[in-house]
RNA sequence: GCCGCGGUAGUAUAGCCCGGCCAAGUAUGCGGGCCUUUCGAGCCCGUGACCCGGGUUCAAAUCCCGGCCGCGGCACCA
């Protein structure tokens, strides 16, 4: 029975099981949002800080914030999360680099903010919450503020009046004070189980005459914390739920402090693990002092875990949509290994990518009795719509390449097929077995099928491009040099293409003619 | 050390909230076969997991307790 005639008599008696195939063909799915319907509109934020570019590990809020509110028909809020001018320093060109990032994932946002344009904002609402009683400024030295928390007890600035807080609050605002000598606390129960939570600091002064931030230089020199920040953006744009990894769990508790005071309901949010990809670096400071040690060839080194790297790779947005929502929500940290993302990958890939001969190292095969001919080959072995190209071979007799490694093959059996040329015999080759003499046998396929011929590819003798593939080998570059078809001169930059028999690669540069290219995958 | 979160095959994930339909599903990997003018893809078959120990219950991957292991936080970083 044909495998047509199988699925008609399923199609016939058993109808539901086909359908069952169906939707497990569906995908992953990611579980639903908490307290949907409390909402009027689900909104999330994507709030990264702009000292570096994006990752696969921050690709994971950026994706679930996307599809989440994609899936609610919500909205989505792009947030810079600059307020560190000293530590971690934004760097001007990242907060165009993550929207290249963004836009090359496919994601789109309804609303775009950089939290250093808004400072007044979160001076106004500090005012407001020292006014209730919620905040006080601290002119402790850190070890003395220390001593106190971890005793549970108060430290003498939490107890004077709202107007002298007010005051000192003004004075820190004016440059009163310097780095170090005065900061915003928010209140918190002494006795919080957790003493990291109690008493954090909302707003520390960072001496921009020094440290200038990129955006607004040395305008400001009260800055906000990441804690407070966040927590009043999310609030005032209206943030339903926050998705974010687990290392804000503790974040989350110190916010909802803040709400308290203000009266403000804090949003839904889910905490997950943290990413790592199998033979990928993905620290940001690691790849930052690698970088500036140089051999490292920017963000988009493919030894990185950027998505650029990703990206010049030859990894398809597509692939990192998947891989990201088939690790889901979880809580525990994963380890997504390179095998399966090259597997997603490569199903993406492999029906569309055209099938090119590329040889490594090599080595000069003369066929006698073989003339000058030419040979239409397929682009692709079952997507009949990308073509065909026409490969000519000129010499007389005819010359091609053959990659050293398949030499030692045709020497071993003294057979082997040019893939849709010829079958051809072993002569003689030289002491070196750079130059290989062979006769030809035939032309058809049947004899080397009867014959279980090992089918190898090559590239003509006269018509060919020089072609370097960069592939990442643990910490290292491995520069693989040969010879491909001149037509993958044709197909472009930024093309993945197949080279037959080596793996797929993603067309990188043409400079004077010849080709980097990046390796994928098998 | 103190606080918090988690532990399902090599990897990732479903199931856990609402105990039985789970002798645990899916993807990838691995082994074998078929197909194929690629070491790619496709198709078929197989392989392999509930961290450990107690308890509750007629019944536990699922609930409770203890242990072990892993991760995160303990910044005037985000």
């Amino acid at each position: 029975m044909s495998l047509n005639e199988q699925i008609e008599l399923l199609r016939s008696r058993w109808p539901e099981l086909l359908e069952e195939r169906r939707e497990i063909a569906k995908g992953p799915e990611l579980p639903p949002l908490p307290n949907v319907d409390k909402y009027k509109v689900v909104k999330t934020r994507f709030a990264p800080n702009p000292d570096f570019v994006l990752h696969l590990g921050s690709a994971r809020p950026a994706i679930l914030c996307y599809e989440y509110a994609k899936r609610y028909k919500g909205k989505m809020i792009l947030r810079f999360e600059d307020t560190d001018p000293r530590i971690k320093r934004p760097l001007p060109e990242a907060y165009k680099a993550i929207k290249e990032d963004l836009r090359w994932l496919g994601i789109k946002w309804d609303e775009e903010y950089i939290q250093s344009l808004r400072m007044k904002i979160y001076y106004s609402i500090a005012r407001e919450l020292i006014e209730k009683g919620g905040a006080y400024v601290d002119l402790c030295s850190p070890n003395e503020f220390r001593k106190y928390r971890d005793e549970g007890r108060a430290c003498p600035h939490r107890e004077k009046s709202i107007e002298e807080q007010l005051e000192l609050w003004d004075k820190m605002i004016e440059g009163y004070f310097s780095e170090g000598e005065a900061v915003l606390r928010i209140k918190t129960p002494l006795d919080y189980p957790d003493p990291s939570v109690r008493e954090w600091v909302a707003f520390r002064i960072i001496d921009t005459s020094k440290t200038p931030h990129p955006i607004v230089g040395d305008k400001y020199i009260v800055w906000p914390t990441y804690n407070f920040a966040a927590a009043v953006d999310d609030h005032l744009m209206g943030v339903t739920h926050i998705l974010r990894a687990k290392e804000h769990q503790t974040n989350t508790i110190k916010q909802k402090f803040l709400y308290k005071h203000l009266g403000w309901e804090y949003p839904e949010a889910i905490h997950f693990g943290r990413l790592r990809l199998e033979g990928f670096m993905l620290s940001k400071s690691k790849m930052r002092e690698l970088m500036e040690r140089g051999d490292y060839e920017g963000y988009s080194d493919p030894r990185f875990g950027t998505l650029s790297a990703l990206r010049r790779r030859g990894f398809l947005a597509e692939t990192i949509h998947k891989i990201i929502l088939d690790v889901g929500v979880k809580h525990t940290d994963a380890t997504i290994s390179f095998e399966n993302l090259a597997a997603i990958n490569r199903k993406i890939v492999d029906p569309i990518a055209p099938r090119i001969m590329f040889v490594d190292n090599p080595v000069i095969v003369e066929i006698e009795g073989l003339d000058p001919t030419t040979v239409e080959m397929p682009l692709h072995p079952s997507n009949k719509e990308l073509g065909t190209r026409v490969i000519e071979l000129k010499s007389k007799p005819v010359k091609v390449f053959i990659s050293a490694k398949d030499s030692k093959i045709l020497l071993n059996k003294g057979e082997v097929r040019l893939m849709e040329l010829a079958n051809v015999r072993l002569l003689e080759h030289n002491v070196d077995a750079k130059r290989i003499k062979v006769e030809l046998i035939s032309r058809d396929l049947d004899y080397a099928r009867n014959r279980k011929l090992q089918i190898i590819q090559w590239v003509p003798y006269d018509s060919n491009v020089q072609v370097t593939i960069k592939k990442p080998v643990e910490d290292k570059i491995e520069l693989i040099n040969g010879l491909a078809e001149q037509y993958v001169a044709n197909i472009g930059v930024d093309k993945i293409v197949q080279f037959i028999r080596v793996g797929f690669v993603r067309i990188d540069s043409i400079i004077d003619g010849k080709i980097i290219a990046y390796y994928t995958h098998d």
